[in-house]
RNA sequence: GCGUCCGUAGCUUAGUGGAUAGAGCGCUGGCCUCCGGAGCCAGAGGUCGGGGGUUCGAAUCCCUCCGGACGCGCCA
């Protein structure tokens, strides 16, 4: 599509008097398909050719059809609607996804630029809620969406292994824990102390004292805070392994906020030496009234560390020691002046990756329209959610395929697909309220829906038997009357084809997925229309090599896009 | 109070300067002797939160008000 469009835009410059970049922005579709494929409003023409748009639409019309990619242009109303040779086009883009689907979605725009994601970072000891399923669902996708742009790509788990929390943690665990008890329920058991400790809290204040005694005994390393701490991490590890399993998640490496602790002076002898760091009322800070923030506490009154002098460790050890010039913050939308302020300290610093910084916030998630909070132990675990949902989908496939083989495969893609779309379909800054009837339906616009058009493909390839791989777009010599080669149904699915790459650099521009995700519904429709309306094995010779070509191409873009949005694509459910 | 984000059909939402505001769920009706009915086709359902402004053109940009969410120094 972007190369048409190029073409296009190259021959209605001597006539626009624009430039050719300019004119491919113009180019949008129209809203009708019986209008066209593709037009160029005239009315900003009018001013720069004095002439009334529509005159304008009818001399750039004369100027389109003489060139082989266009079969007709038509002014209406002051757009210039144009319609595209079908066969042409169709050849190019079928032939690309069959051979080189990569091609298809991406131009490696962003090839030689390294970044560093930081996504998932749940805190230890604490349950995976749904609420962490945003984080670590985005950012996976967001990997994914970046490597296939030409991004090379290190995900980050920053795992919250540390801070004042896990004073907390150890008090409650000496006060009212039970080894046996937490080892056979490591999180669940870990997290019930948590909240304890804060409902007890209410009552006695002099906890919070205790917690930060314990925390502060675990800065100095005293080692029975530190056996506890690190066993605890080591027990939540391994339920978290667990999930990333089942999501198909995987990291480049775990480096939990722990990992910088011996990193942290020598960002505050670089702020002192910057001279950016000032004492208030206690506290060491970086001051940033003159950008209209509040001050960024770099070390506590009480001596301890704190996120942010950690969060500056950790950019300097992605930028310096791992190589990242882009640094990408999967982190939910409560903590956007934390980022706007660790960015600005940064620049303050002069790092040049401040500017190549960013947060990519999300909106928080609820569970049936009520807020999920962590600490009145308000939470829905994760591992619930996905088992439910696995359920469901081998209950159906029991009820729609009883004689399916890997049952338990297909279960899982299937049930895990279904929450993992219902999150990335909207819009990343939008809350999401998680309700069980809506992930449990499978019905519209689901990933079982995709997964299910995938199938279908799948399934046609596999009854047309032969040398499925080698298929091309069949073109047949002279065939000139382009309008009878693909019919609108064809035509259609074609040009959702066509805007894969479309689809891809806008989901990486605006790193969210939901671009991506809203794609593959557009192409499913796109196809399960075709499908429906065409008989392909059925067909004349000519109709079932087009039809097939165009099935096989469907088939891959779609196992690409499912990839993308960090779904599994079943041949069968 | 200040800042940021959000407000579109009963519900979930797409569209963020262009044509008659698109979908899905739910509701009503149609389509399996035919490649997978987790599908396809059709119907009902909208003062795009209210008001003002900019523009040839506004759901989209600006102002203002209303409603909601989040944040506003020692949690992350």
């Amino acid at each position: 599509m972007k190369a048409v469009k190029a073409t296009i835009a190259k021959a209605l410059v001597p006539a626009t008097g624009l430039a050719e970049d300019e004119l491919v922005q113009m180019l949008e579709y129209p809203p009708n398909p019986e209008l066209g494929d593709l037009a160029l409003p005239c009315f900003k023409l009018a001013k720069s050719l004095r002439k009334n748009p529509n005159e304008i639409a009818q001399t750039l019309a004369e100027a389109l059809v003489q060139i082989p990619e266009v079969a007709s242009a038509a002014p209406a109303g002051g757009f210039l609607n144009i319609s595209l040779a079908r066969l042409p086009f169709a050849k190019a883009i079928v032939d690309v996804a069959v051979q080189d689907v990569h091609a298809l979605f991406s131009a490696d725009r962003h090839r030689g630029h390294r970044a560093a994601v930081d996504y998932s970072s749940p805190n230890i000891a604490k349950p995976f809620g749904v609420g962490h399923l945003r984080s670590t669902i985005i950012g996976e996708s967001i990997v994914r969406l970046m490597r296939e742009d030409g991004y090379e790509v290190i995900g980050i788990n920053h795992l919250g292994d540390w801070g004042t929390q896990f004073g907390k943690t150890i008090a409650a665990y000496l006060k009212w824990g039970d080894e046996e008890t937490v080892r056979a329920n490591p999180v669940r058991e870990l997290f019930k102390l948590y909240v304890k400790f804060h409902e007890e809290a209410e009552r006695d204040p002099s906890l919070e004292e205790e917690g930060r005694y314990w925390f502060k005994q675990l800065e100095d390393g005293n080692p029975q805070a530190v056996k506890l701490w690190q066993w605890f991490i080591d027990e939540s590890l391994k339920v978290f392994r667990k999930t990333y399993d089942l999501l198909n998640v995987s990291f480049d490496h775990y480096l939990g906020e722990s990992f910088y602790n011996d990193k942290m002076d020598a960002i505050v002898d670089e702020l002192i030496a910057d001279n950016l760091l000032v004492e208030d009322q206690g506290a060491e800070v970086v001051n940033l009234s003159a950008y209209d923030m509040p001050p960024c506490i770099i070390k506590k009154s009480d001596g301890t560390s704190i996120y942010a002098t950690r969060d500056l460790a950790a950019a300097a050890y992605r930028h310096d020691e791992l190589g990242a010039d882009t640094l990408v913050y999967v982190v939910g939308g409560e903590q956007k002046l934390h980022f706007q302020q660790l960015f600005k300290v940064l620049e303050l610093m002069g790092k040049p990756y401040a500017s190549r910084a960013v947060h990519v916030s999300f909106g928080l998630m609820k569970f049936n329209g009520a807020r999920l909070s962590t600490r009145r132990g308000h939470v829905v675990y994760l591992e619930d959610v996905l088992a439910k949902a696995i359920d469901e989908a081998r209950k159906i496939i029991e009820a729609k395929n009883p004689n399916l083989a890997n049952k338990d495969q297909v279960a899982k893609s299937v049930g895990v697909g279904a929450v993992v779309f219902n999150d990335l379909k909207t819009y990343r800054l939008h809350e999401v309220d998680f309700r069980y009837e809506d992930v449990l339906n499978f019905d519209g616009e689901t990933g079982p829906y995709v997964q299910y058009t995938h199938a279908r493909a799948s399934s046609v390839l596999r009854k047309a038997g032969g040398d499925i791989d080698t298929l091309t777009f069949p073109a047949p010599a002279g065939a000139t009357d382009d309008a009878h080669a693909l019919n609108d149904t064809e035509w259609a699915l074609v040009l959702q084809l066509g805007q894969a790459n479309e689809a891809l650099n806008r989901a990486v521009d605006e790193y969210d997925p939901s671009v991506m995700a809203r794609y593959t519904l557009q192409l499913c429709h796109a196809f399960n229309r075709f499908y429906h309306h065409n008989p392909i094995l059925q067909s004349s010779p000519e109709d079932r090599a087009r039809r097939l070509a165009l099935t096989l191409a469907t088939r891959k873009a779609l196992a690409k896009a499912l990839y993308l949005i960090g779904m599994d694509a079943p041949d069968e459910m």
